[in-house]
RNA sequence: UGCCUGAUAGUGUAAUUGGCAACACGUCUGACUCUGAAUCAGAAGAGUUUAGGUUCGACCCCUAAUCAGGCAACCA
């Protein structure tokens, strides 16, 4: 009996995944002072996406979950293509997702100067040299991952010679490209990174911190697992990509370790939705394409994109969650992610009345020049949350597919001779309709019965179907932006001989600018998230103004009526 | 022709370390409903890539094969 109980406060006790059950291993062991230390590092090249989102809650998670602590480190290393626009957005995408990094954040930028002096150091130790090679030159010699590589005449050139050089190469003496560093390995190594990889390269750029100061960079490997190093970092996360780069990342700290400390890689399967793509080249096509609205587009995948287009951070990180981390290759269902977002704003989201696609409906026995306020709940999810008034009358607007003409028999809305409820309302019933002259419906006529306001208690329980609605004289016009997905194809990118761009969506943007919503919709804040009843959950967009609101879909309600209908 | 990974319902992740496969999404029923939503109840769906081996017993260990992904930037 007791176990029962302590089962059910103990909550879902998850199986551990296979990063977790390193960590918990270590820990034991008491390896690195059983601290756990993890890190973000992105490179400050663009704009983050959802892949890097599952990443940030990896490393933040775990931190939070073993008492660590977890940095944000940006791998700047590469001047040429980093800038500061992507600094600052990187730092408002984490916090938005709701972390907080330890102490500020980092850059590998400023670990150059001791890079430089273990370079230095390595050069000392006779483990690297200067090549003078042109970059093809060095590139042939490398070989090919089923033939080794042969080396360099450079090779084997005294320890002098190459301190001078690399001094020189940091003293600005020589042009782009005429001279690298590179450690002094093994070219016949079946693993390529390890065939003499290059450690510095000349790079006569600005770079965004540390200006004009240097004239020599050093590559990712020669940077990542020093700056590990020296932040005290236990356990370095990245994706599979950089597996074969592991010996590459314990080489270079089995030069410069002198403590039993000693941060280890590990590699997990990265991110891929169905439905998107993922690339950071791919994702730039788009932007520069001029296929979506900017970086921020909220058909996006980037995390400034699903912020706009009104995910909640709760949702991405609950959505993190839930696919876990593994090795193998795997492809997410968007269907996962809308389902978790519908979870979410279910339960925060106040109900509101928009009509999309407006139809004019007149209720013939409602005495003329007179309204009425009816209460409707705002959120009967919440039972904290309170009601509001709205206007009804004489003239309503209803949305134009909750009309037929002549509706088969299990379409329980309104059609000719047919009863609804008019949600919060009354019971209606269509007596007549108007049609223009192109054959479109202008004008639903109905009575309704007095006798069934809601909340009087008067049941109808052969009444199918309810409706949302709004009084017309009351309603405020407003645009709306109905998103759908950015691709119809599942794999855009997995087709070698197509463009991505070949299987966009031409429908993933719909404009509707004469849709109306209720008064206080009106005065919604840039940001602020409601559920247009029995259509989806909407969110007021940056271009929203008092006098032309803007709403974006995040996603529309589950509709088993439509599904129904497509079969 | 090399090296490194990986392979469990449609998708994703588990299986307390060898005791005949669970959870979530999806799908399909049904109940309820003033949102065709939500909620609730239930069902179908894999015998774990294949072939051997070890074992009383294998998703798990061994061998081989197959398939998939990664690796030849002075990118990260």
């Amino acid at each position: 009996m007791s176990n029962t109980t302590e089962d059910v406060a103990g909550a879902e006790k998850r199986s551990l995944n296979f990063i977790e059950t390193i960590i918990e291993e270590d820990i034991q062991n008491h390896k690195n002072d059983a601290r756990v230390h993890t890190r973000f590092p992105p490179e400050p090249n663009g704009y983050l996406h959802i892949g890097h989102a599952k990443s940030i809650c990896l490393n933040f998670g775990l931190a939070e979950k073993y008492n660590g602590k977890c940095n944000l480190r940006f791998d700047d290393t590469n001047p040429e293509k980093e800038e500061t626009e992507y600094v600052d957005s990187i730092m408002e995408d984490v916090k938005w997702l709701g972390f907080q990094w330890d102490k500020e954040p980092y850059y590998a930028s400023d670990y150059f100067d001791q890079l430089y002096s273990w370079a230095v150091k390595l050069i000392r130790d006779g483990k690297a040299y200067v090549d003078d090679q042109p970059q093809e030159t060095i590139s042939q010699q490398r070989g090919t991952p089923t033939r080794p590589g042969t080396e360099s005449p450079f090779r084997n050139r005294t320890i002098d010679e190459n301190l001078d050089l690399f001094d020189r190469m940091k003293a600005g003496e020589f042009a782009n490209g005429t001279r690298v560093l590179r450690a002094k390995i093994d070219m016949t190594s079946p693993n390529m990174h390890m065939r003499d990889p290059v450690m510095y390269r000349i790079l006569n750029a600005e770079h965004h911190r540390t200006g004009g100061k240097w004239k020599i960079y050093p590559m990712y490997d020669y940077a990542h697992g020093q700056s590990d190093y020296l932040e005290g970092i236990t356990h370095s996360l990245c994706t599979l990509e950089f597996e074969v780069h592991r010996p590459l990342y314990d080489w270079c700290l089995d030069q410069i370790i002198e403590t039993t400390y000693r941060p280890r890689q590990i590699e997990f399967a990265r991110l891929n939705l169905s439905y998107t793509v993922m690339s950071k080249r791919k994702l730039l096509e788009l932007v520069k394409g001029n296929y979506v609205n900017g970086w921020d587009d909220p058909r996006m995948p980037t995390i400034a994109g699903l912020r706009r287009r009104g995910f909640t951070p709760a949702s991405i990180r609950s959505f993190a969650d839930r696919i876990g981390v593994a090795k193998r290759d795997n492809v997410i269902d968007v269907g996962l992610l809308e389902f978790i977002v519908r979870e979410d704003l279910n339960k925060i989201t106040p109900r509101m009345m928009a009509v999309i696609d407006p139809v004019r409906l007149m209720i013939t026995n409602y005495p003329e020049n007179q309204t009425e306020e009816v209460e409707l709940v705002n959120n009967p999810e919440d039972p904290e949350s309170a009601s509001r008034t709205l206007l009804f009358g004489k003239e309503l607007f209803i949305e134009r597919d909750d009309f037929m003409v002549d509706p088969p028999k299990k379409f329980f809305r309104l059609g000719p001779d047919r009863e609804v409820r008019l949600k919060g309302a009354y019971v209606i019933k269509c007596e007549n309709y108007d049609l223009d002259a192109q054959g479109n419906v202008s004008t639903i006529y109905c009575t309704y019965d007095p006798d069934t306001k809601s909340g009087t208690g008067i049941h109808q329980p052969k009444i199918k179907g309810t409706l949302h609605w709004l009084e017309a004289s009351s309603a405020v016009n407003a645009e709306v932006r109905l998103y759908d997905r950015l691709f119809v194809d599942e794999d855009p990118a997995g087709h070698a001989d197509k463009d991505p761009i070949e299987f966009l969506n031409p429908d993933s943007l719909k404009i509707v600018t004469n849709s109306m919503i209720e008064p206080m919709l009106a005065s919604a804040k840039t940001g602020d998230k409601f559920q247009f009843q029995r259509i989806g959950y909407f969110c007021a967009d940056n271009d929203s103004t008092t006098e032309n609101p803007v709403f974006n879909r995040i996603v529309s309600l589950k509709d088993n009526w439509t599904k129904e209908n497509q079969k």
